[in-house]
DNA sequence: GTGGTGTGTCGAATCGATTCGATACCGCCA
DNA sequence: TGGCGGTATCGAATCGATTCGACACACCAC
């Protein structure tokens, strides 16, 4: 009764046609007289077939149909953040229509380990796509290089033979930094993301800037470069969450001598900042000014709106799902650099008047 | 030089072997010298051959190793709630020492529509897992009937050869309801989640009660029913987000005979509830209580704790891998109903005095 | 010396489709 | 009536691997 599936050739038959016939009125790449069709569809009604089977389609035409996305070490890390999000959601919707999917491939199988997931070496995919920017000599992208696999760099630093696409971080942090000294600011401490895969929390000495593995995390300080600020404090989160933001802002906050403003490398940070503020008793922007970056919806720090660097996530993910068709269409395409723009917000102002 | 990428039979040939022995050499099923292997590794290595091509392999054994999670409607919608990527982080946690690879596939093209993604109807993959419950008649549900692609239901409602993972959450409503009682609550109210497709929001009348179209919806304010609570009040949302909640409240807390309690059906709309009464100036919980289900841990809603039902994320996850690799097996997983447990917090207490 | 056991290698079939080139048939026009 | 063009169909090759059965050879024991 429920023998193997049918396949073409069963429904071949049954229809009195050739295999090759019957593959045409499933795909419609030929002539068909409509009668043919018809009796071939009955055929496939009466047998339970259920269209042709993307594997051996796939074999034929060497396509899989699938586009991995290798996310961060951890997924539970990579989704607790709305920017992996919704940018994933930016590509799924530009991949859809193309009849394309999208593979979750997680990334090293240990967290810090140099081992690369089995999935990256032996999954079917025609395109890859590295969320994060992997840092200098990822085994992840070696791997993708020698499989042959066309890939996407996310936010990474440029690399040969591969396409890159991200937002220019470095010029919305000079352009948010600017802001924060025109307001008066003088002693600035800023949050960042995490600097390799070791993620360390804590402050940042010398020893530890001078080698930071993720290309987008350097980008950003440099921005503060740019902007002529050095900033009096660096500290370094593990992750983008609204916890570390807070340990982060309490440690800042009562230091010695406190920053009178804040910039965090993330609006979670950024939040998590305002948190601890708002329990020590300081008032923001009165007594400490603090600004992000990412340009989310927060609506749980109401009546707070951050000041924030806001990236276009829906449009990176359709940046990157671009870059996918022009690879699939064997194209290297330019490699694309998204505007930011600053959103001031209710969390920045000048610093307290017994400062100046 | 970079022809088309090399086969099996070249590295063979290249070799002086049969593809049957190089073969071999990989996959290592089956007796072969040392030296012979060696042999074929190095001229693999010499021709930048990087393993045997996914496609063929998948055509022989008929599988892909890929589980398709269908995912609501929009990514965006069921990525921004907590619950489901934990959940998904389970799950890819468990496929992926099993080699199994996640495919992330939209249910329905548009929302609303009937029209199922054109990746179930074609995708490969070899197990499906639908993460919210088709209501009754999913046309997706339909399609991979049809396909014969064994699927994984969560939270869904029981259904013929279908295997089930879901969460005792009718038991858990009922447990959060009598601890309201007990406090000495009457008037409860309760936020809920969707109740169908078309994602409507407002108080719930008894026209709009009588077709429920997801099946965890339902159970859910059955759970009530079994707590003995009548509630005064239901207020449909169209996602579980904080804004919704928020709304939910300001509608709730402002009527004219408000609640002393809101039970609401998701962690996030009790946060955004929460909001909005202390956005009103009413203490939580000493003017009203506020109850959640999930059990998220929610850092920026502090110094208040969500009441709330704590559902096992990862182990649902977990469970959910298990039931794949149950039917990869052959076999019929028996439906799993993971235990949830009552996590009393801050943000519940006896109602104000002067309505008892 | 013969039979049996193992090991290593190979040839050919197979998985399920797509696609190219050949063929058969029809109608139309010169 | 012969030739030409177009349509519909078919047969066979192809995609890149896995796997089964056959075969060759060496070694050991009787």
């Amino acid at each position: 009764m429920s023998n193997p599936r049918p396949t073409l050739a069963d429904v071949a038959s049954s229809a009195r046609v050739s295999v090759s016939t019957a593959s045409l009125a499933f795909s419609g790449a030929g002539p068909i007289a409509a009668e043919t069709r018809r009796r071939v569809l009955a055929a496939a009604e009466e047998l339970g077939y259920s269209g042709p089977n993307p594997l051996g389609r796939q074999l034929r035409s060497g396509r899989s149909g699938i586009v991995g996305v290798i996310i961060g070490d951890a997924l539970r890390r990579s989704f607790r953040d709305p920017v992996s999000v919704q940018t994933l959601d930016g590509l799924v919707s530009t991949l859809g229509p193309l009849g394309l999917g999208v593979l979750l491939v997680p990334g090293s199988t240990a967290p810090g380990a140099p081992a690369v997931d089995p999935l990256v070496e032996s999954a079917a995919m025609d395109v890859a796509v590295i969320m994060w920017g992997g840092s200098v000599g990822d085994p992840v992208l070696a791997a993708l290089r020698r499989r042959g696999t066309p890939t996407v760099l996310v936010e990474g630093a440029p690399e040969e033979g591969v396409a890159a696409v991200g937002i220019d971080d470095r010029a919305g942090i000079a352009q948010l930094g600017r802001y924060l000294l025109e307001l008066g600011h003088e002693r600035i401490a800023t949050v960042t993301l995490a600097f390799g895969h070791d993620r360390r929390e804590g402050l940042a000495d010398a020893d530890r800037l001078a080698d930071i593995e993720w290309a987008y995390t350097r980008r950003r300080l440099e921005g503060l470069g740019d902007a002529g600020i050095e900033p009096v404090a660096i500290w370094e989160t593990p992750a983008s969450l609204v916890e570390h933001g807070t340990a982060a802002g309490r440690a800042l906050l009562t230091s010695a001598e406190p920053p009178t403003a804040i910039i965090a490398q993330s609006d979670l940070l950024a939040a998590g900042v305002v948190l601890a503020a708002r329990e020590l008793g300081l008032r923001v922007p009165q007594d400490v000014s603090v600004a992000g970056f990412d340009g989310l919806d927060l609506p749980w720090l109401a009546p707070d709106v951050l000041t924030s660097v806001v990236q276009p996530l829906a449009e990176k993910g359709a940046a990157i799902g671009h870059a996918v068709e022009a690879l699939l269409a064997g194209t290297m395409p330019a490699p694309q650099l998204l505007p930011v723009t600053l959103r001031p917000g209710t969390t920045t102002g000048p610093p307290p008047a017994h400062h100046s």
